[in-house]
Order: structure tokens, then sequence, then C-alpha cells
RNA sequence: GGAGGAUUCGCCUAGUGGCCUAGGGCGCACGAUUGGAAAUCGUGUUGGGAGAGAUCCCUCAGGGGUUCAAAUCCCCUAUCCUCCGCCA
């Protein structure tokens, strides 16, 4: 949700985010008007409470002779009462709706414009020189470690097993992220997939991404597509007696990938469900920016000690999702695909999630609305693909980074038995 | 899934239609007392919104209803507890 304050005071930075997402401008003030509405409904609304309020002080002290008397007139104003409530409370919901319908307003310095809008800010390593490279889905079937064919026979298409050393991977680097996030300060935690729909709604994935969302009919519930989502959800409605608050998430993900037929079909770098690492921040809201940057450094800590050749995007506006205000990514080299493909995200919501889950924290100035922030550790089922694609030997083994062994019982490569 | 019970301020609790503009205790904050502390005493202490302020409105799990008037009566929902059933 839209901080109403900021549209009021600054309208004209609010229409220049709207620009730059390529989105409509005019919902500023339909938003603006809307509030307007709100409080003279409002304001009517609690004169005539206040009349009332104090006639039925009246009754209370009042003789049985005159008390027949202003009960009569107190039953003539609980009627406007009624009337100027029930004015209210649609006056609240045109604005709820008005404010809803406007995505969070971008940071200074995010790319204007859509996809082919990004910016790379950084490149890191030299990605692996490879004759002929195959790609994780032929090593995987030559290591044991992926079964593609059962996951589709079990569960259909975008569905797989992990089995033997590949199962094996998924706990090492489930582990090597808990390692570094616990050190960093971050607390584990092992988060629900099943989350009730007013926390959905209140992460923002219920809007523009409705259809990427499983939905339990029966249950009323949803699966998460990140733990990012229950890890919000965590204090809502609470106030944090202090910030910062980091919390790392191990849950299952579920993602309907509805609208992306025929992109990356083959293999497990897109599917329905797999298992993720998230760190998610409470941070205050002057501090959110600097989060964001330290949030990007772990995940790079972490692409470091996979040994991995990436690249960080700056996303552009247009691309970003309604909660976030600036999003940078990590695209790692895939050698069989001759292209740098996302594996984590982190994005600076700010106070977009709080608002609406009513997350405040205590300031100086009053409880506030904290700034949220996310950013993927370990997506497992894509970071084991980079892993088998970019770290093919010739010989037909892998080569396991030095920080995953410990995990691994100390292996080096990863052969075919 | 079935049957009961519960939900009031950070915590514990009082409260069966108007004296609740929610009382008391604990905790917390500030002050007095003290050489300093404990103890004691006093004051403050749910949260949200509007306003320069005095104030005003909302808030007794959430939503709806009855009534001139609801923490209190009625309906629905959620959560927790106990027992039964099922179960890793």
């Amino acid at each position: 949700m839209i901080d109403l304050k900021l549209v009021r005071d600054d309208p004209d930075r609010v229409r220049a985010s709207q620009r730059a997402r390529g989105a409509d401008e005019s919902l500023v003030d339909a938003l603006l008007a809307a509030d307007d509405a709100r409080r003279a409904a409002l304001a009517r609304y609690e004169a005539l409470r206040a009349e009332q309020n104090e006639l039925n002080r009246q009754v209370r002290s009042v003789s049985s002779d005159e008390k027949q008397a202003l009960i009569a007139k107190a039953r003539h104003l609980a009627d406007e009462v009624k009337a100027a409530d029930a004015e209210r409370a649609q006056a609240e919901e045109a604005l709820r709706e008005a404010q809803t319908a406007l995505p969070n307003v971008v940071e200074d310095g995010v790319p204007a414009g859509g996809e082919g809008n990004s910016v790379v800010l950084d490149v890191v390593g030299t990605p692996p020189q490879l004759e002929n490279p195959r790609d994780h889905v032929e090593i995987g079937a030559a290591l044991k470690a992926i079964d593609i064919e059962r996951g589709a026979k079990v569960s259909g298409a975008r569905f797989y097993f992990l089995t033997g050393i590949g199962a094996q991977l998924e706990f090492a680097l489930v582990n090597l992220a808990m390692a570094q996030a616990t050190a960093a300060g971050f607390i584990p935690v092992v988060a629900p997939a099943l989350v009730k729909p007013e926390i959905m709604a209140g992460t923002g994935f219920l809007g523009e991404h409705a259809a990427e969302v499983y939905r339990l009919a029966d249950d009323d519930l949803y699966l998460v597509g990140t733990s990012e989502v229950a890890l919000a959800g965590y204090h809502a409605n609470e106030i944090l007696e202090t910030v910062p608050v980091r919390y790392a998430g191990f849950s299952s993900c579920f993602r309907r990938e509805a609208g992306s037929y025929g992109k990356d079909t083959r293999g497990i770098i897109r599917v329905h469900w797999f298992d993720k690492v998230e760190m998610f921040s409470y941070v205050a809201t002057e501090d959110a920016q600097d989060e964001h940057q330290r949030l990007l450094a772990w995940e790079r800590e972490f692409m470091d000690k996979l040994e991995l050749a990436y690249r960080v995007v700056d996303i552009a506006a247009g691309d970003l999702g309604i909660s976030a205000a600036r999003k940078f990514d990590i695209e790692a080299w895939f050698p069989s695909q001759g292209a740098y493909r996302e594996l984590t995200s982190t994005s600076n919501c700010t106070t977009f999630q709080s608002r609406r889950l009513n997350i405040r924290t205590r300031t100086p100035a009053g409880n506030q609305p904290v700034a949220t922030l996310n950013g993927t550790l370990c997506a497992v089922a894509r970071t084991i693909a980079c892993l088998l694609d970019h770290h093919q030997q010739p010989d037909g083994t892998v080569y396991v980074p030095a920080a995953l062994r410990p995990y691994l019982g100390g292996r080096e490569v990863l052969a075919p038995a």
C-alpha cells in the first residue's frame, strides 16, 4: 500500500514514478480525490457522533419526564449517524481501492522503461570457456542427480526429483546458505508454505501476480511463491521494539508459471516447485537503501563461494513488481546457454508491505511503518542447474567449489557412478 | 470431523444495557524522599486517526445485528484450551 502522506506531499514525484514504470499517471489524481472525499465524509460522521455521544450522556442523567423527549430526539439523530457512517465506510473503501491501485514509488536512480532498459552494474569472474558444453539436464542425468522424466510421470511438466548426489547438493547448498546467514546475524527460520489470503495480499502477490499463485480453494489458503510472504506476515499487526530484524527463511516455493509456456521448458531452471533460502529484513525507513546494498553484498558473497561468474543488474522501473521501489538481480553464467541467467533477486519494498500488514516500529516521531526488504540467498533448483552447467569439466565430472565441500563429505568432484 | 470452554490495556484481572469517558494489580517511565540504592509515596502508561492547540472521533479478538444507548444481548468468523475420533 502506497504512502498516502507521500502522495499528498509530493504528487509530482509519484507521477514521475508512474511514468518511469510506464503506468497510469491519472491514478495519482484519482487517489487524491478519493482521499478528499474520505476526509469530508469522516468529518461529517465524527461531528454527528460527537453530538450523539453528548445526547446519550444527557439521557443517562435526566429525570424520566425529560427522558422521553430526549430519547425521541436521539432516535432521530441515530438515523442520521447511521447514514453518515455508511457514507464514511463507502468513502474509505473507495480510498483503499485507489490506494492499492498504485504500485510502490520507485527509488531515485532506477532506470526508466521496460525489460530492455535494465542496467548492468557489475560483471564478476570469467565465464568458463568450454567446447560443446552439456546442459544441466544431461549432466544431471549422467550423475543420476536429477530425474526429470519421473518428475513428469509423478507430478507433470516442470517437476523433478533430486536423487543421490542431487539430493545431497540441495542439503549442502541449504546448509551453506544458512551457515552464511547465521554468521551474518540472521535468525534462521523454517516457514510455512501455505498462508492466508490477507497475508498473500499484504505482500502484494494477489495483484498482477495473482495468476502466478496456487490457491487451495477448499481451504482458502495460498501456496507461497517465496518465503518472503510468510516472513513478511510473521510480524503482521505488530510493533517491533528493535530494528533491524533479519530472518533467513527456508521453505518450499510454488509457482504456476502461467504465461511462461515455451520459456525454459528444459530442465529445472523454471519449475512449479523448488526450495529456497530467503533473506528478509525489517529496518527503519531511513536505513532501507543501505540495507538493500547489504543484502546485495550477501548475495554476492554466496555467488563468490560457489565460484560462479555473474553480473549484477539494476532492474528497470517497468519490470519491477508492484511492491518494489528498486530491485537488483544477480545473473550467473550458464555455459550451455552462453548467457547470464537470473539466480537471485533482492528488492527494497520500503513501507509498501508493512502498511498493508500493519508492521511498525517505535521512533521519536511515534510509531512508524518499517521498511521491508528481501533477497534470495539460494534458490536451490536453479542453483544446482547452474553449478552443474558452470562447473562441468571436459572429462564429464563436475568441479565442487571449495566452500561447498565440507557439506558434501569433502568431495572435490562429482563423477558418474 | 464431533462436544464443551475461553479471548478486556505489555502481562494478570474486575466488569450481566446508561454511574465504563473501562476499575485494580504487576511491569514500565518520570518525580519526591535518600549520601546512593531498596522500600515507600505521587504522577503517567492500549493503540490508531484529525487538529497549531484545547479538544474530538475510533478501539474490549474480527465482522454484522438489536437499541436513543453495547465490553455487556443476538448472529457469523477467527484463534487458543480441554475431551473424543483420526494421525506422522
